[in-house]
DNA sequence: CCTTGACCTGGAGCGCGCTCCAGGGTTTTC
DNA sequence: GAAAACCCTGGAGCGCGCTCCAGGTCAAGG
């Protein structure tokens, strides 16, 4: 199995050096297996999970709420419960995406108005 | 004209009073005229800008744009350069939505994923 | 009058999510 | 074998957008 170091797992997963290390001491990332001089070694189990962690930052989901998450996944019995989280988030996201379009379709009313005042 | 006391346009405008003195002080909202005692009265028109600084909030436009758009508005010569402005913050909106609905997609395939997994 | 509650100001504090730094080891390149 | 590049740790600092506080003024009800 490959290994990344740090820049690479930097450059694969789109965050940056420091949020790795940041995620791995809030429980985000495991502890990431070390080399024997004790640099990091980012297996592709870590970058995929890293690429879950991506989308679900991107979609709002909060640094707590992840480490729960993360938790939940040390513990094989917990897959219906970490189902059930992605769900809920979710549903938190189509929410989020419904307030931007009525936000949107108001800010879009308030441009017509200034256009047919004649700008 | 109506006049509203800070507890009546924090209740109108949805922004709590500490926020209404906020945006005061940082020129989001022109400073607002006192009664003799040096209390605030919001106006209707103090009220109908903060429900569009709601809506452009509410989509994640900066404090700092905000104060931008508010200082352009004290320039009665500057109407199309707002309505631009409107007009690119709008486009950024569009580009939110469309992100997180691609990453709604992909958390939903991960969903179905674990379903197939037997969940 | 006196109490109660809403309001005032200037400035400190906070929660989030990173980001940076000092001071030190390691590994790669020439 | 020396310089340059990379990595380590613990902890401080930061940008944003509020939110709270102390210490004081003002106004309406009983």
């Amino acid at each position: 199995m490959a290994t990344y170091s740090p820049a690479q797992a930097a450059e694969v997963s789109g965050f940056s050096i420091d949020t790795l290390r940041y995620y791995e001491r809030e429980g985000i990332l495991r502890p990431i297996a070390r080399t024997s001089s004790g640099h990091r070694a980012y297996t592709d189990a870590d970058l995929g999970w890293l690429d879950l962690v991506h989308c679900l930052r991107d979609t709002g989901m909060p640094i707590a709420d992840l480490k729960r998450y993360a938790e939940l996944s040390l513990d094989e019995a917990t897959l219906a419960a970490r189902v059930a989280l992605l769900e809920e988030h979710d549903r938190r996201v189509q929410e989020s995406i419904d307030a931007l379009r009525r936000q949107q379709e108001r800010l879009r009313e308030k441009i017509a108005w200034y256009r047919e005042q004649g700008v």
